[in-house]
RNA sequence: UCGAAGAUAGCUCAAUGGUGGAGCAUUCGGCUGUUAACCGAAGGGUUGGGGGUUCGAGUCCCCCUCUUCGAGCCA
């Protein structure tokens, strides 16, 4: 019977068969101790050379890592370890031997993995990653359809730059002229919202920004929810709802993953609501007296310190000032108005902020979420595409939304990789999705 | 785009300006409880590319390419 290894406790003296990989063999003389993957887990097998045929001992000594078989054997339990499994051979089906394995069991520089990805994927590393992802895409998927959202997918191809050109990839589309892959479904989303209500995006989206950290890739997915009727701190409600909920249900359901990563566990089992709210204003507070300074460079490449100034966006070091006295996440809002986006609505008590909130993930990990009230007056919304040089006739349909009963609507965008980043503890965002695409690489 | 460090065997790394080595991987041999198993042997190199200094360059100098790590920008 054909059984996968993440079962195999419920097997025991049982004969089985094991569909999967070689994943290392070791032999002492008339023994050998192959191991065995199948894609959910791996298990030693034992091969004694007066319990098996001859032909199958020879068949053992040709394998090679990652050829491969279909076992047979019975399960029992490791003599010397409590709760492990292992294979009694008995036969061996070789269904291909592999070539020389470039990924051996040592250690190897992250240039050479990462042109092995399509190999690298088979360590048990990067498949505990990706079956947290999985499990973040899936509580997403069933957060946001248990509270009453619809999935509403926005194009990928968008003749409009939402927040200019500069950082959009581009491409020839028929007689059209350019078409430019989407930075963000939000625009579409907002349509969405202002027919069902409660909608959110999920998919890819595209920033051409030549940004070569640990934080960025070009090509990375984003969860845009989008709701009539909320304001900003009904968004800042369900965020809190939201993380919460993701967190702790990976932790219950992948827990042996995260523990493999050496996730520390109790800093994640703190991110339930509520979560620390911080102005604008109060954040920059914490810099003063934190004495973190502003650092520019002139144009005559001179260092110029000062302390930090009121309007400015924060780099790597402020957000960690921030964020190091909490141990959740962080919402910052009511930022200064002129650094941010056209669609976000200026608080009506002071107009000299706008209604955006940036989530700051805890541990240094940095922005995970920016959201918004939108501006949903037709007016204002007209002064801010003509302050921002954006091209009118790409929006008249989204001014549409304002002329045809225009609600309050907030929305938010989570990027999904850097969550995945920060749940798994990874260094690196090129190992929070199947295959990354930076600047520098676009291959496997 | 800027700054710093780096590029030597399939991989990870050594090598005062003076005959380029080791571990793993590969091949062969040994071992009945191994755990990145171990022991023995073998094969494996245009030292990223180009130019220069020198009796002699992996090593020093210049140019280029690529990589890594930071910064900016952002999710």
């Amino acid at each position: 019977m054909w059984v996968y290894i993440d079962k195999i406790a419920d097997f025991v003296d049982k004969e089985v068969i094991i569909k999967g990989w070689l994943y290392n063999i070791r032999s002492s003389g008339k023994l050998m101790f192959p191991e065995f993957r199948d894609g959910t887990g791996v298990i030693q097998g034992v091969v004694a050379k007066n319990g098996v045929s001859e032909k199958i001992w020879e068949d053992f000594g040709k394998l090679t890592q990652e050829s491969s078989l279909i076992v047979k054997g019975t399960v029992s339990k490791h003599p010397k370890k409590e709760g492990v499994y292992e294979l009694q051979v008995s036969d061996l089906e070789i269904v291909a031997i592999a070539e020389p394995y470039p990924i051996t069991p040592k250690e190897h520089g992250v240039d050479f993995l990462a042109d092995k990805r399509h190999l690298w994927l088979r360590s048990p590393r990067q498949m505990a990653i990706m079956r947290v992802r999985n499990e973040i895409l899936q509580s997403i998927r069933d957060f946001m359809y248990e509270n009453g959202f619809t999935l509403f997918d926005a194009p990928i191809f968008t003749p409009n730059a939402c927040e200019g050109t500069s950082t959009l990839f581009s491409t020839d589309y028929f007689d059209l002229g350019k078409a430019y892959l989407s930075q963000s479904g939000q625009l579409y989303a907002e349509s969405g919202a202002m027919a069902l209500g409660k909608v959110y995006t999920l998919g890819p989206t595209f920033r051409a920004e030549n940004s070569m950290t640990r934080r960025h890739i070009t090509e990375f997915w984003m969860m845009e929810p989008e709701m009539a009727y909320f304001d900003i701190d009904d968004d800042m409600n369900l965020i809190e709802d939201f993380l919460s909920y993701v967190v702790q249900r990976v932790i219950k359901n992948k827990r042996q993953e995260l523990e493999f990563l050496g996730r520390d566990l109790t800093k994640l089992e703190k991110v339930v609501k509520p979560f620390p709210r911080v102005t604008y204003d109060e954040a920059v507070e914490i810099l003063r007296k934190k004495d973190i300074p502003l650092i520019r460079k002139t144009a005559n490449g001179e260092e110029q310190i000062r302390p930090f100034p009121w309007g400015e966006d924060f780099g790597a070091p402020h957000e960690e000032a921030i964020v190091e006295d909490f141990d959740k996440p962080v919402m910052v809002h009511r930022w200064p108005s002129e650094a941010k986006a056209f669609y976000m609505k200026r608080d009506p008590d002071n107009p000299k902020v706008a209604l955006g909130v940036d989530v700051l993930a805890p541990e240094g990990f940095g922005e995970i979420i920016g959201g918004s009230q939108r501006e949903d007056n037709l007016d204002f919304l007209l002064e801010r595409i003509k302050e921002h040089n954006l091209p009118m006739e790409e929006f008249e349909w989204y001014l549409d939304l304002r002329r045809y009963g225009s609600v309050p609507h907030s929305g938010f965008g989570l990027g999904i990789e850097r969550l995945v980043s920060w749940i798994c503890n990874l260094e690196h965002i090129r190992e929070a999705i199947p295959f990354a695409r930076r600047p520098n690489r676009i291959r496997p």
